[in-house]
DNA sequence: ACAGATACTGAATACGTATTCATAATGTTG
DNA sequence: CAACATTATGAATACGTATTCAGTATCTGT
């Protein structure tokens, strides 16, 4: 069923059957009531194919995400929910390995992709460059940028990791570690510097402890580090949920209760993180809003020239207070 | 740059530009290499869209979850990781509300989509049909099929939720509940009907409770209907992972104290089953091997008209105990 | 009633590639 | 060397739609 086919069916030429699905207000009342009947008696509706061909574009955004992450996993699942109404397809690119970013990036052109999201923390900037250079509309999720022919949607690490660090001095915690994931992640950087900082300036040394990866057996590893720390801290502050989840785990099978001894705190606000076994405290990432938001603002990008929307974008993530920060204030 | 711009620095016909990138064999070697060397100078790659139109094949593999889900979240992941050697790419349906799914069949086609695959437990079997009936190569993931049209790969629910009767049996169990998530999901009636059976057999009751949905929420609060049940169990057997952590905490949370007084097992073998606050006994699903053979299975069926590969598969789970489940046979 | 603006329309073309068809050049067999 | 099969190639066409261009019919204001 082709465009040909309706047109002959109701009497009008290829080129009208084209407007009415494209500007039905340019064709007249009967015709495209005519036009319509006839379609949806014969089940047609314009192929996406033919139509990126003629109009160049696509109507598809590339989404780029490391799929293993668990918190990409749920990023991925709130695109795959917004971008329904923007009437975009999303056409699904695995970072795993960074060789096989080659493949990616090459890929992606050939599709006529009309924008591209990058979401990741561990991205390395260089790899984008091309894209952009190609002149593909670009949003990093979950990582700033200078550039400005990048747009970029993230949660507002440094509020966030001040939030924690307000509450572990108010409630009279002397010394803390942060337990990092990838340094050279981005926001690993940010969560960290504003950690140590705010926390100076409420007179408490914070250490930093690499765990290597942003994963539960990294954090269930990084454990024995602390324990074996000379003066070892009141509180820990993890790079994400998952490394929170491993040290909390990881501490307490070393006989350090959680928060009695050590306090955890968390970031990302994982659906794990409200598990009652953990029940951490931790800053809770509006997915679904960053994700809407991402989309908007790439959507915005791909169809005009001179975007209204900004093109930097922090959302203040929801402090949830659980249990696994003690008050330490009246113990002495 | 397309294939004619090639065509001319290469000083050949466009014709043999695109046969020496879909079928090089029947090129002379020497305007081979021409002409991968000037495509490579001015960085040119076919345009998958001008060829999924000239071929009427797209190389795209729609694939629709329901992408809230902790596991489908994690299958996605594994077939976008799978998906790479085949040279196919994934275009991403989220089939969160059924009313959408309309939205989603009708999208697909537009795309030329090579083939479906359809992940889900609780799909309606009806809304599958019309894609058949156009004839889309379309493959249930964790869904069996009794259609010869559709091809379908899933764990064997039967066979693992036996070893899993089999342990309680073998432990002593005497009074078990299977607590289901959606009674309409395929996979809960075969684990439980698995369950009953095979528990019979070792003179073991076993009766259904219904959670109402694959959800932490749903085993937190199933924990209250089994404490309430005037004989309780010594076991319950969840029909999920996120269930029985759900489950859990909510036993201990009663003061039911997992595995003494009460027994849990999951099934899928999420990442946090293996999480020590859970350390959770449950059957591991082979995700990874899965996915590569749902790529696999589907692909020939797109490929070749009298498919090699099975049409259904079922791939054995992996009995993983851990400390949810406690030997009562020495108790008495 | 007339010039001019407006609303629709269809023919033609373009998008980038795969593929059929015919042809020329080469290799093979007797 | 003739007849024939084989290999390699380019010209032409098809895929399904959007869009430009030119043209017709209707409407507006005087």
């Amino acid at each position: 069923m082709t465009s040909i086919d309706v047109a002959h069916l109701a009497d009008v030429s290829q080129a009208t059957v084209s407007r009415a699905f494209t500007t039905p207000d340019i064709v007249a009342p009967e015709k495209l009531e005519r036009i319509y009947r006839t379609a949806s008696q014969v089940g047609y509706a314009p192929n996406a194919i033919g139509r990126s061909l003629a109009s160049q574009s696509s109507r598809i955004i590339a989404v780029v995400v490391p799929a293993a992450s668990e918190y990409y996993q749920h990023a991925l699942g709130a695109f795959a929910r917004h971008v329904i109404p923007s009437d975009y397809q999303l056409l699904l690119f695995e970072s795993f390995e960074s060789d096989h970013l080659d493949v990616v990036l090459t890929a992606m052109p050939r599709y006529n992709v009309d924008g591209v999201i990058v979401a990741s923390s561990t991205f390395p900037i260089l790899d984008v460059q091309p894209l952009i250079g190609q002149g593909f509309p670009v949003l990093m999720f979950n990582q700033d940028m200078q550039s400005p022919d990048v747009a970029s949607v993230s949660v507002d690490n440094e509020a966030g990791t001040r939030e924690l660090a307000g509450l572990l001095s108010e409630t009279g915690h002397r010394s803390v570690c942060f337990v990092g994931g990838v340094a050279s992640a981005t926001t690993d950087q940010a969560r960290y510097r504003s950690a140590a900082q705010n926390l100076a300036e409420a007179g408490i040394p914070c250490r930093y402890v690499p765990a290597g990866e942003f994963s539960y057996d990294a954090g269930y590893r990084a454990a024995d580090r602390i324990v074996a720390l000379d003066d070892a801290p009141d509180a820990v502050m993890a790079g994400s949920d998952v490394i929170a989840f491993g040290l909390i785990d990881g501490l307490r099978a070393k006989g350090i209760s959680v928060p009695e001894t050590m306090s955890v705190t968390g970031f990302d606000g994982l659906p794990q993180s409200n598990w009652k076994a953990y029940d951490l405290t931790t800053i809770e990432q509006p997915t679904q809003e960053l994700a809407q938001l991402a989309i908007e603002t790439l959507v915005d990008r791909i169809e005009n020239d001179e975007p209204t929307t900004p093109r930097r974008r922090l959302l203040e993530g929801h402090l949830k207070i659980r249990g696994t920060v003690a008050n330490r204030k009246d113990r002495e």
